[in-house]
DNA sequence: CTGAAAGCGCTTACAG
DNA sequence: CTGAAAGCGCTTACAG
């Protein structure tokens, strides 16, 4: 009914050319303080606002960033889209958002769904994704940051997933551990699930304590997934004393199965897990994990991609820290 | 450096005019087959993709949804975000996402954000917005959706939050409480909160069970909001037998803090919560909740919204059904 | 510091 | 069924 009022309404009202009140818009410091003023004045009395595609069509910026995340079922990644999410917006930009539950394809399909769209930048979680998608990505020449995991050349803030399983081999051993077991989400299309394992069978192996194929379960990711990996491991001829879970949610999910089972934690079973969820220090005993500044890193993604984007510099790839918390599951094998 | 190709490089590829084209991607009924074919041809071969901000400043329809919810910390909003991106994405719709931590300010500068984007309808949680809110949205003529309570005026897609109380109530007086209390968010700028409330305490009142205010105590979502919330009540004169929460992050973190007091739940106390978080039915006891269908909510949200924006008929106000989940807590008071 | 004008890449009546 | 042309609402060199 009523369309919304338009720049030249404003410039109408205030006395002065469409591109003059452009200007005060997105370059204030061109244009004089009092004209400025009459403006400022024209777009209140009016309540203006700008037009999104119309900017974005003339000035090639949409001042929308996009992300792809696996999930939001998983409060890790939730977090890191607040961080995103609220970053840019301090910064007027705004997030375009899809998940894909694990599903490569749904991933493509959205990666070229977000690339109809305009934006300025894409943040993708993990290195690994279908061909098609970086090819996607260098045809339309999008500015596209890889988080979670590191790319060898594409941009990207990483977890050091490896040394995440590196921290829990380590806990572990050191406690006295040498049967152990990993409950892990599927490792297809999934590169930081394949580095934690990696880290933490090989530092496993430098000790001199392999673990065997049949020690390793996927699990879908879930409460549920945790209970049904430590039943499969507790089939294994030599039951492990300890066990790595591949995330918070398995682990948690790992800890309840075990007091089901009326196993003592952590004096028949330790556990460790990864993320560092909340509820990990809340439930008796608390869990052993590594904490990962999912926030922070999608705080990082934002400014890095502004940056880019102001800059036109790509940026260097970085790694952000990560670090063993230690709860409840302390004890010696028994 | 390398330019993506544009709507007339396809069509001199295919040899037909951009306007053909144009009809191709956005009304193919309107196009020969053949034509189609030469057509799709060209668009294949050289990975065109349409315009986002091109395409919605000609056609007013930028095929974006905006939505922005108080947080993502809690599953059941992030349900809610997948039910919506994922019903969006298979129209072909995109979600631009934002939250406000229970800010209301930070929702007014995140709704006039949204609006400077082009969207084509917007999702809110709550009827209980500031003023501008409202009038910026009339004002801009565009498309609101109230999820999550009702409103007298504007579409809404609720759940009976006031029947949410009375559930909890019922379920309580039931097993025979006449002690209890109740522990929620913050009832400002959340009238879920308080429709749940109110549900609760006239459920109570109609029973001859008077709540007294000093048994409702108010505490920031979060287990510790509900363990601290717990350690409250615990003080009255009067222990409450009963303890139900706003929602089951605090029902959960009640629980918790009961246990760790000695507190046999639920020969002790019971705890009735709400949303039916995964997590409840992992808890041993169980804890009694109240089930709200929110990736539902999502999912209608999005079909709502796009056949409004289709139709341009405003859609009728619907309230979705909720459901009382017994787990663990039903016992009588000691 | 400000304005007139061209242009961003599509869509969509209007003709034919 | 297809094309030529105008237009969506901004931005931005280019002049002055």
């Amino acid at each position: 009914m009523n369309s919304r009022p338009r720049l030249h309404d404003v410039a109408a009202l205030a006395g002065v050319s469409p591109a003059t009140v452009s200007r005060a818009l997105s370059n204030p410091q061109l244009v004089r303080a009092d004209t400025r003023e009459k403006i400022q004045h024209a777009i209140e009395r009016l309540g203006y606002l700008p037009d999104g595609s119309a900017r974005a069509l003339a000035s090639g910026r949409a001042r929308i960033i996009g992300a792809i995340m696996p999930t939001l079922d998983n409060a890790i990644f939730a977090r890191a889209v607040q961080g995103l999410q609220t970053t840019l917006a301090n910064e007027g930009y705004q997030l375009l958002l899809a998940t894909h539950e694990y599903n490569p394809n749904a991933e493509l399909e959205l990666v070229r769904a977000l690339l109809g769209q305009a934006i300025d930048g894409l943040v993708l979680v993990g290195a690994d994704h279908p061909q098609p998608v970086w090819e996607m990505v260098r045809a339309h020449d999008v500015r596209l940051l890889v988080t979670w995991a590191s790319h060898p050349t594409q941009p990207s803030l990483a977890f050091d997933n490896y040394r995440i399983g590196q921290l829990a081999a380590e806990h572990l051993l050191r406690l006295g551990h040498r049967q152990m077991g990993v409950i892990s989400g599927f490792f297809r299309h999934n590169d930081r699930a394949r580095a934690r394992l990696a880290g933490f069978r090989e530092t496993l192996a430098v000790a001199g304590c392999t673990l065997p194929d049949g020690n390793i379960v996927e699990q879908p990711f879930g409460f549920e997934g945790g209970r049904a990996g430590l039943n499969q491991l507790l089939q294994l001829n030599q039951r492990p004393t300890a066990v790595f879970c591949g995330n918070d949610v398995l682990s948690v999910g790992c800890l309840f199965e075990a007091q089901a089972l009326g196993l003592e934690v952590p004096a028949d079973l330790s556990i460790v897990g990864c993320d560092n969820l909340p509820l990990t220090a809340q439930v008796t005993p608390g869990v052993t994990t590594v904490l990962l500044p999912t926030y922070e890193l999608g705080q990082r993604a934002a400014s890095t991609l502004l940056q880019w984007i102001r800059s036109g510099q790509a940026p260097q790839s970085e790694c952000l820290p990560v670090e063993l918390i230690v709860r409840g599951t302390t004890a010696a094998p028994r």
